[in-house]
DNA sequence: AACGTACTGTACCGTACGGTTCAGTTTATA
DNA sequence: TATAAACTGAACCGTACGGTACAGTACGTT
């Protein structure tokens, strides 16, 4: 086998994985038919199988590239703020954008769907998603309460606190598909709102003092 | 038509409802068939699709009346404790003990499953359900800044931001089938959690400090 | 030129789907 | 007992499903 073939084949499955998961994310799995993935790759159904054994190892398999990519860029984070409360209003408007999106919203829809039928489903996105962003936010965490910007508590906790906060109201009324998608402002207050929250918790006691004089909360 | 007979015209409604919700919370939309639910009415196809014209519809009226279920306890609480800490607590372990129950569990993710295709289903789901416990736990909020129990704030952000931390990492997990339910143990723990933090930021002055205090945050 | 591999289109398997139709049966009132 | 309504079982419609089989093709390697 050429270097070309073998380059030929990691494409080709790439693309299968690419339109499976057009297709899976938008239909769920259920609704989702090999046929039409079959049909959009331009190829045949016998290829589609030569690839994956069968669409339930196909669907795992779009979920564990999905999974792997969320929460990827809550590594790029690395700076060390001096001014605290700024950088939780920085990574609070990444998050939250992010779980907002429409690809983070869909894949959250359809792991939530299919966690029953399929455990495996929930346990990869959770690991290698979810608890990635937690371990990510624990170790920004424990730096803040090093340098004394935040008060000496469980870094654990902290980071599951704010990611908490971060998924709120507007997170659950994009997920039920009330509104569209959010606007810079809803999203400016609502970074607003979980800073001032997470600063009277977490902050060191001149923070937290004023923060409970917030008047938006 | 006679009395018995509506009676038992309307009994027969119900049962399928039941069958049916049985049947969509399990398998989901599109995993569910009607043949199924017809067989197990122990009717005929005929006969159920007299009483809903289809299977959309039917899946509507299912997530109607279980929207109407959802939320409807948190009206039965209303006495006025003194003890605002303990109010808390209380509301808490109810509502908690509630979103990680499996009939809410299960609801939750039909909801959020179909929310795409269906974006009636999310409405429902959030008027009849979600918003009617918001709109209770702000009265109780503003009840309690009323009684000087709480500082004075934006009621509904309260009830927003109380509601938002009991969801928190017990439920996703439960929600994602890495738990199969929660030990009484995990739910006081998290009740502990949430009643501290509702506290450090919602209580009077007095509240608040002991709030902070609290070793286990 | 011969070979192996990847791929293609298409037909096919058995099964099931949502939804309809219908002749016939049960049931409760009047 | 007559009547109307509700119900039943089963066949049926067209369509689609997941998955398989197969004969043929394109193409890089030897």
């Amino acid at each position: 086998m050429t270097e070309n073939g073998k380059k030929s084949k990691d494409e080709r499955r790439a693309a299968i994985l690419e339109i499976a998961r057009v297709a899976f994310l938008h239909d769920g799995y259920a609704a989702t038919s090999m046929s039409q993935i079959a049909a959009k790759l331009g190829g045949s159904k016998a290829t589609l199988y030569s690839y994956f054994p069968s669409k339930k190892d196909l669907f795992f398999a779009v979920v564990d590239a999905e999974s792997a990519w969320v929460m990827e860029y809550l590594y790029k984070i690395d700076k060390t703020y001096s001014d605290i409360r700024e950088a939780s209003a920085q990574f609070c408007r990444c998050y939250i954008t992010m779980i907002l999106s429409d690809e983070i919203i869909a894949f959250e829809r359809i792991v939530t769907a299919e966690a029953a039928r399929f455990p495996e489903i929930g346990q990869a996105a959770y690991e290698f998603g979810y608890k990635r962003g937690l371990d990510r936010m624990e170790e920004l965490m424990r730096q803040g309460m090093e340098a004394k910007l935040l008060r000496p508590a469980n870094p654990r906790l902290a980071a599951e606190y704010l990611l908490n906060l971060c998924a709120g109201h507007l997170h659950q009324m994009r997920l039920w598909n009330l509104i569209a998608a959010a606007t810079t402002e809803q999203i400016e207050t609502q970074i607003a709102l979980v800073t001032a929250a997470f600063m009277a918790l977490y902050g060191n006691d001149t923070l937290a003092t004023d923060a409970r004089r917030f008047t938006g909360l």
